[in-house]
DNA sequence: GATGAATGAGGGTTCATTCAT
DNA sequence: TATGAATGAACCCTCATTCAT
């Protein structure tokens, strides 16, 4: 157990540099040197440890996807009612820890490989199609499903719309800011699509 | 003049190279010689032309920045009121011409650089602010000032989005399910901004 | 004795994978690390083993020259007359069994690193002597010393000349021609070496 | 012309240059960096005119391949008759100027790779074939064809026999013996092939 | 006896840039 | 204006070897 441990380790210890170090001089400056070095280890080490340095990036985004997803999943599931999963939603997306100015940077990073590296489309997508049905599913139990589908599309895009402005003007959007703006999104979508009837259930208590 | 036409031509002809290297391989495997040899120069060509390969990338930034916001400074021009001003400002963003595959992927690579390039961040800078202040400017002339400014910012924001998602999942956001979304979003939020108020100037026209 | 045997066991299971792998790959991009794993064991296996990799490849190179005088060596002891004797030694080099491509090739990589190795010159001096002078002592028994020496010379040349031919061209010589081919140069040597003479000992028989 | 001309310069000293190494050290042990220093040029200097070390390494094989048989060709060229056309091809083949350790040492190092390098293969094949057909020709002038064919090809596989064992044994066979023994091989089966008739072009001359 | 973590040099290759022509 | 020869550093990756466990 030791021995596995040690891999994991390692693992651990050159993913985490990988991330510092695309967060500080970007993906395009990224190397496998810089990388071992960060980590206090030898050059041919990464490769011990990875395949490739595709799969120490693969590895990396799926760390950084884990981490950002951590906040959303765990507030989500503590959440009681509906509308509270909705806010966990935006909680988490925007959160102060994970809306970190090296998070976003390096996940724009990614977002920018992804149309050209197969396996990074992959782990995308198990990601942002968990986080929309779960998003869906709470909204339909507060409204309408063909507008809890829309506002579960439009609420994601927005979030990322979010992420992408704080990557590119980190002064422009600090995680308060992002919160109040999705929120306020929220309700005027929410708003629209129940004009003037009574809501079928207000709390959203009772409901799993 | 003659001179600085041929100048000027084949600066140009290396951005284009320039940009359907990015839009192909990614800025990460985008190489001086590979862009000389796509535009079919010698490999000394580009230092002649460009101070250095960061002044190329600017050059190429610059070029697609303003291949885009053509489309949209032409149709916001074009609008004769305000909304239709709002309304030229979404269809020229998300038009069936600029949002192109190679645009929004190339734009997304450049997005991933502005953290770390002053130089992009003034570029970005410079267009951003004009293009939310035009936006701005002709919501303040449908809603109250404090509604328009949000208003402006979440619909960027939400554009931007749209643009993110199209060039991470090509295949899922059409122009035309693009230009919906945010239509819709522009609808719950000016509902949402002017509940039950009469709109002053609802042709807009009068204003400049 | 047991002890003793494990190590010869893992010392033949490593020099199998080197053979197989030069076989494979070619002696250029035979590693230690790829033997071991070949062989189904750790990497520093090798060289609890071996000194070192030039002493791996030794081995390899001896077992292989085992392999191949098996054959001859023999068919030379079981054959009852001189002029068997000889046709032992063209069937044995030239047999299903040791004119392999992978057997073929494989000599041919260690041929070629002879002129810069000493060690694998002994080895391959000890060898090609020996049957040198193993086919001049039959030869002698049917011909006049003279022309054995010749003959014995020009024969493991021509038969050499084969095998090179086999593993440059595959296709190009079949175990059955190259024997044939043998077959006629010994025929055409021997004529020439006893025009009209009345042969001293026909059969050979008596002769040790 | 100056322009194209330093490339094939250049070309010509790295090619040179892989030459010297691989006589010296082995295809083994030859690099692209030492074969640029040897040619007293920067490391990258080999990719920037050629593709890859094998486009090099192909180059290089077709150089000592051309200056072994410029030999050959040469004095079949000068020769006059017939059976001098074939004293020719031993006299090229195992002539003191192609004869040398260093030819021999690196011809077999290429032989060794021909098995696994399709355009090695083809390259090999070019030249073995075309000699083989000149020898056949000038043979069927003076014996039989079904004899001359089976001339046509024991001699170039004794010949090959010869360069191998003088690559193996550098001190085993000087170009003295080694024509002497192909001529024997050449007598011996030219008796064989045609015992008692009367030759119908003794001289050989008037045959083209 | 056996593992595989660790090293650091060297492998082939690409790079941005300079400069003589 | 234009070429492409030349440089040397850095790229990713593999190597033989050592050694703690």
């Amino acid at each position: 157990m030791a021995r596995q441990a040690i891999s994991e380790i390692r693992r651990g210890e050159l993913v985490d540099a990988a991330l510092e170090l695309i967060h500080e001089q970007g993906l395009m400056n990224m190397s496998v040197s810089k990388v071992s070095a960060r980590a206090g280890l030898a050059t041919g080490m990464v490769h011990h440890y990875f395949a490739d340095k595709g799969a120490l990036l693969e590895a990396t985004m799926r760390r950084l996807n884990k981490r950002i997803t951590a906040q959303i999943v765990g507030r989500m599931r503590a959440a009681q009612t509906p509308i509270e999963r909705v806010h966990a939603f935006i909680d988490g997306n925007v959160s102060e820890d994970s809306f970190t100015a090296a998070h976003v940077a390096a996940w724009l990073e990614f977002w920018a490989q992804v149309p050209r590296h197969v396996q990074l489309q992959r782990i995308h997508d198990v990601v942002a199609r968990r986080t929309r049905t779960n998003l869906a599913h709470a909204l339909k139990q507060i409204i309408a499903p063909e507008h809890a589908d829309y506002i579960a599309q439009a609420l994601t895009i927005f979030v990322d719309g979010i992420w992408l402005r704080a990557a590119v003007d980190p002064q422009g959007v600090t995680p308060a800011e992002g919160r109040r703006l999705a929120y306020r999104f929220l309700e005027d979508s929410l708003a629209a699509a129940k004009p003037k009837t009574a809501k079928p259930n207000p709390t959203g208590r009772g409901a799993k």
